[in-house]
DNA sequence: GACACGGGAGAACGATCGTTCTCGCGAGCT
DNA sequence: AGCTCGCGAGAACGATCGTTCTCCCGTGTC
């Protein structure tokens, strides 16, 4: 069943760009191709298919960080140029995980789940390129930051990618090893 | 006129605790006891309205922290204890500049400008606290990743201040007085 | 060829939204 | 008292939403 996967692609680029009580059901079967039989076949409700949205991004999202990361000899700094490339995509609006939280996450007990769960790795996945649990947690606060910061403020973003990183390199830098 | 000074009460803590698309018209009016008839003269469409929740709350906001701060000196540190105890408020929901942003920033410009202006204007005051202006893009990444952590992690929003006040004391000794 | 069936297109439905309109009451002026 | 005007209450309107239903055609099987 290919169409689970089309829909997802092209819910997820709509929930992530125009924010996702902005986009209809008939927005993604316009999008996708795929009738509105099939997709309430596949996902039942629209809540279901905003879970499955952010369980998808959480994967794809969590494994370009972390192969990229590792292509970099898992140092925190290739965090810092991750962020500055992906801050430079086309497109990029924010963390999807926190505008999905800002709009639903008082609603559905669903989404502010799943959003709490992939902030959660990604701290868990943090903590294990640093020795202490502080540090993990400022690097979590420097990440999010930073992507709230390029995203209000475009023009900017690689600044506070670079801000952060120079904040995570000296902080690193300070701590025991 | 106080009616719009209810209206904007009633409509800031709906917008803020909901989100703003999970609230219609007509719970404004319930919640402020205001009628629709004076609602729209007071502010001609929902978006004249959530325009205006914003500035006050900017308003407001900005004017919190930096009272709070001066009291303490001015000193950075300030700024984090004032974060820690605002997370700990009661129906503490994140940034609402952040939040509307996402709901409605690809949507909006109107909002998207107003959420720049507010987040302009935090980094300014931040700049008049520390003698560097990448210290100042950092302790604006910090102040806005440690606000979408403890949203996200309500538990933890102690520990997500005071590990970014623990960094900001850091990186604000670091730097060359 | 007859027939059952699955799926696509899109109409339909009930709810809700932002916004406007109607109605009727009550205060103030002459 | 009579008249006017402003306002509150809430119905009404048109759009849109999430979700379901109807209709119809193409395909596979006997």
């Amino acid at each position: 069943m290919e169409h689970a996967e089309r829909l997802l692609t092209a819910a997820g680029e709509l929930f992530y760009r125009r924010g996702i009580r902005a986009v209809g059901m008939d927005d993604v079967r316009a999008a996708s191709g795929v009738s509105l039989k099939r997709l309430y076949q596949c996902y039942p409700s629209k809540e279901a298919l905003v879970v499955a949205y952010l369980e998808r991004r959480d994967e794809r999202w969590m494994s370009s960080l972390t192969s990229y990361v590792a292509e970099h000899g898992d140092s925190v700094e290739a965090v810092f140029g991750w962020l500055e490339r992906w801050f430079a995509e086309d497109g990029f609006r924010g963390c999807g995980f926190v505008n999905a939280y800002g709009e639903l996450g008082a609603t559905s007990e669903a989404v502010a789940d799943v959003v709490r769960r992939h902030k959660r790795r990604l701290r868990d996945y943090l903590r294990g390129l640093v020795p202490d649990d502080t540090l993990a947690d400022q690097l979590l606060v420097l990440v999010d930051g930073a992507t709230v910061t390029a995203m209000v403020d475009p023009e900017h973003g690689a600044r506070a990618a670079r801000a952060a990183g120079e904040a995570a390199r000296a902080l690193t830098a300070a701590c025991p090893r």
